[in-house]
DNA sequence: TTACAAAAAGTGACTTTATAACAGAACCAT
DNA sequence: ATGGTTCTGTTATAAAGTCACTTTTTGTAA
């Protein structure tokens, strides 16, 4: 079983990882001409760090804890550019909002959620989006943009046999 | 091109339509030993009445609309009662509810949404579901349930050619 | 047939999630 | 420097959903 687009590793380097995701979203940000202010970057940084889907309060809540004043509004704004920069993805069954770790090439993702453990797993794979396309088809409706949230165990959730 | 699965067509017969979904829903309420009682099945009316997704407070403005005096949780109760029975369908992406043409059997259905016109179409096809489970396999997760929601354009809302 | 428990509905306050509207500040290209 | 654009602050409000408790209805079984 490969590691690839799975879920977060329980004992990872954390840090590193939300470093690495935000050097990358510096990186695509300087490509794309856009601005990654410090709101925005702070923003982010939440969001990676709690390595799960996270709302958008929850968010606010956090970035407010030493004291700061921000409104809804700050987070919401902040978020919305992140997820046109594709730097996070919303899950709509959840509210929620996870980090993307492949915001360089435009990709159509689909989502595993643990329902125990609340981690999420952003997977990319174009069969899926194949046997859409393949299905709609004879409907004569015009894909534009699609969700797929799937929700489920995870392997370390599974009970053991 | 069939029909089948497709989005309503513009001129059906509404009110037959309706007729026929409370009926599918009386037989397997009845069916099933649970109560589709007076405040159920109005609501399910009006959610198949809008033929379109349609929001909780949308229905309770209807519910009401004859000087009733119902709060939201009187929708919310019904319309949690109506999907535990698969009467009823919530899109995620939309914060709406569709109703469901075939109550009677399990399922796994996705959603066609027109970007245009809101109307939304139901699939029933096993290929998506293939594609996810085949593509899920390597990743160890167990999958439970399942959502796709596709937004787009139907026919009747593309440019012409 | 009445009495009782379970299911359903009523009610009001409340929580969570998200947006509107407008004012002020920061940025940056000329 | 200055003026437009983008970003942020701020207040209020909308939209979606839930909690907790009460009352009513309903099916069942003594």
């Amino acid at each position: 079983m490969s590691d690839n687009h799975a879920f977060p590793q329980s004992k990872h380097d954390h840090d590193a990882c939300v470093a690495d995701a935000l050097d990358k979203a510096d990186l695509v940000c300087a490509q794309r001409g856009v601005r990654l202010t410090p709101q925005r970057r702070r923003v982010l940084e939440i969001v990676w760090a709690s390595h799960k889907p996270i709302g958008a309060y929850d968010v606010l809540e956090i970035l407010n804890c030493n004291g700061g004043r921000s409104a809804p509004m700050t987070v919401y704004r902040a978020l919305d550019f992140l997820m046109e920069q594709g730097l996070v993805h919303r899950l709509a069954s959840l509210n929620a909002y996870l980090g993307c770790d492949h915001p360089h090439e435009k990709h159509n993702s689909y989502f595993l959620i643990c329902q125990q453990c609340n981690q999420a797993a952003e997977l990319k794979d174009t069969s899926i989006q194949r046997a859409i396309l393949a299905t709609t088809k004879g409907t004569g409706f015009a894909v534009q943009s699609q969700l797929v949230e799937i929700q489920g165990l995870c392997q370390d959730c599974q009970p053991k046999s």
